[in-house]
DNA sequence: ACCCAGTTGACATTATAATGTCAATATGAA
DNA sequence: TTCATATTGACATTATAATGTCAACTGGGT
């Protein structure tokens, strides 16, 4: 199994993930240049969205483990948007350190202002692409998501 | 144009960000485990692949600006990497200051090394991924860069 | 009650990236 | 030549992210 020639698909796979690399930092920028006019960033703005996505409150650690990034920057985050109040913290019934995270109106008002700048912004980027191209770009990073938080891909 | 309300396509392309932003983040760790052995980075890695792919030898600013990368961080990398002796410069007969960055042998080694570790892995990743949807995959991602770098997304 | 492993937020430190400024340099127009 | 403009690397500063350590805390077992 350990070729050390790629395969054509291994091939067109690795020129595929340069192309990720850069429109993800495409993205990431015009994000943040979307939502600056909200004091807020891409960063703040995914944070902001998981808090959001979550069933019901929760620690940061928690937060930090659904978006796949380390604790103490969600933290940092976090604490940057309880300063400006966009962010609150609940007593946790199970747990004394570890407040519940929730959105204040300020927050949930930011929130819906960052959304609403979104629609334009991604109907545009979505103009042009059928939906099945959509779905099979979906599949594709679905099945590399799997293998790479799996750890198929067989890095030690 | 500037509907406030997502199309059906906006909300999968949504989701499709946010599935982007996660694997690119997983692809970047994984790589850093890859190549850390070589004493390598993923960005590193990206680094010398960039030099590679000139078709000649190019000043610093001119790599950054392939890479869609800022000037600064690139220059530091490439600092680093010429401190490592990975990467050696020439002097340019165009430009005084703006030497040309070259791979040295060493530099060749490492990044050939780097490409023998990466194919078993990029092998694994692309098992069981058509070529069709790889290649619709990368239709579908270059004209979000498309329209990423040509602004048509419509963020002053 | 006690101990132990795992979790959590706080803190400190380091690493990496981004931004602004500057002098040296190159290019092109007049 | 002379001038204006843009480019380039160096440097400084700030911002953001990653890593390691610690005490407080929880839950489970003994």
């Amino acid at each position: 199994m350990a070729e050390s020639k790629r395969t054509q698909a291994g091939d067109a796979l690795t020129r595929l993930i340069l192309d990720l690399f850069r429109v993800n930092s495409l993205l990431s920028t015009d994000g943040d240049r979307l939502v600056a006019p909200l004091g807020l960033t891409s960063a703040r703005w995914q944070v902001l969205g998981t808090v959001v996505a979550a069933e019901r409150p929760q620690p940061v650690a928690w937060l930090a483990r659904d978006m796949g990034a380390n604790r103490q920057n969600i933290q940092r985050i976090i604490n940057d948007l309880h300063d400006e109040e966009l962010v609150a913290f609940e007593t946790n019934p199970h747990h004394r350190r570890a407040q519940l995270v929730v959105l204040t109106d300020k927050g949930k008002h930011a929130f819906d202002a960052a959304m609403r700048l979104q629609a334009p912004w991604i109907n545009r980027l979505a103009d042009g692409l059928s939906a099945k191209d959509i779905q099979t770009f979906r599949r594709v990073i679905g099945a590399l998501r799997d293998k790479l938080e799996n750890n198929v891909a067989g890095v030690s």
